[in-house]
DNA sequence: AGTTGAAATTTACACTGGAAACATAAGAGG
DNA sequence: CCTCTTATGTTTCCAGTGTAAATTTCAACT
């Protein structure tokens, strides 16, 4: 037993929360295990409970923090931007780029029954993202002259557009001869 | 143990995937086990090796199944419709019918680890899905005017697009103020 | 009738998350 | 300085998971 020097480890919280995010891109969403990431941080299998209570707690957490980081990527990749124009596709590709890096983090964010859809944090930093997304899709005009503009009806259109193609890129469900350096600018509607 | 009649079942195959499919729905994509689709099938937990080999050949055969009840689904919806702008219609919704009525196998459909993503009779369902759709996006004519509309772009846009808002609303990720009532349909960019 | 091979069972094993009891240490209040 | 409390980790145990290997059953073919 390779003891720590102490007993208290410090901040097991945010470490656990680092090691989990780094394991679940190594070993993908469905390989993923509480006891491989207590082990490689030198920690026993249940010390995380006081932290999260269980999987859910944990999940929820790395989404959480997945919602913040996915919003800070497109604002950090839109801010140096001069013109409304490339500011607007610097998000969208920030969007793609975040969803490229962190495939597993991205597919764990959008799936249905592993963490508590309804955590008022959660919930915050998914509404962050949207309202950044909503601010790109104003300018869209995608449906000028149509009637029903309201409701925001492009703000769902644009996150449909670009969670399904960062998706369906990252799943590789697309084949190559159909989508050869096709980026997500490329198949914005026409906006005029 | 109660014991069967025959030794051997029958057509367990069919009948696994039908009940995995069923359990599936029942239990989501993260509680399903081959232990309890077996059990209430009444067989061991190790027959379906037999004709699966493993978990990862059950998932496969379970998705390929799902784009074939997709393209089914597609089809079936807009068979009836007198013009091409209603079967188009009725593809899109069809597509979103689906996702809605198996979130889980539709989860399961675009999850990244879990079955062969290079299965032979998998690819060529997932083609004929993406058929399909590229028939209802060359009508759309996005990019009128736009030059590179080759390379199928609009096939791309136009699958993010549907399955973006299928995989949005299923995961329940809009909120209710959003999207009251906004059906995929609704969405489309202005064509003419 | 005897043989072969597919299909199903039994058994065993390593791995998983979680509950409960216990051990350790830090900090608060006297 | 000393105790008490509380947070944090560990140990132990358990039910449940997928899968490999050996064995049993039975249908089909010579």
């Amino acid at each position: 037993m390779n003891r720590r020097q102490n007993y208290h480890y410090g901040n097991l919280q945010a470490t656990f929360l680092d090691q989990a995010c780094k394991i679940l891109e190594q070993d993908g969403l469905s390989n993923i295990s509480v006891r491989k990431i207590s082990e490689t941080i030198g920690v026993s299998h249940t010390a995380f409970k006081n932290h999260f209570n269980n999987m859910t707690g944990l999940y929820t957490a790395m989404v959480t923090r997945g919602y913040a980081d996915l919003a800070k990527m497109m604002k950090s990749k839109a801010t140096d931007k001069s013109n409304r124009n490339d500011r607007r596709s610097a998000a969208l590709l920030g969007y793609v780029e975040f969803a490229s890096t962190y495939p597993a983090l991205y597919e764990l964010m959008f799936s249905r029954d592993r963490f508590a859809n309804n955590d008022p944090s959660l919930m915050k930093e998914v509404g962050g993202c949207f309202e950044i997304l909503s601010d790109v899709a104003r300018e869209l005009n995608w449906y000028k002259g149509l009637p029903d503009e309201v409701n925001g009806k492009s703000q769902v259109a644009l996150w449909s557009l670009v969670h399904g193609y960062a998706q369906l890129v990252t799943a590789k469900r697309f084949k190559k001869e159909n989508m050869k350096g096709l980026s997500i600018t490329d198949i914005l509607p026409r906006t005029d």
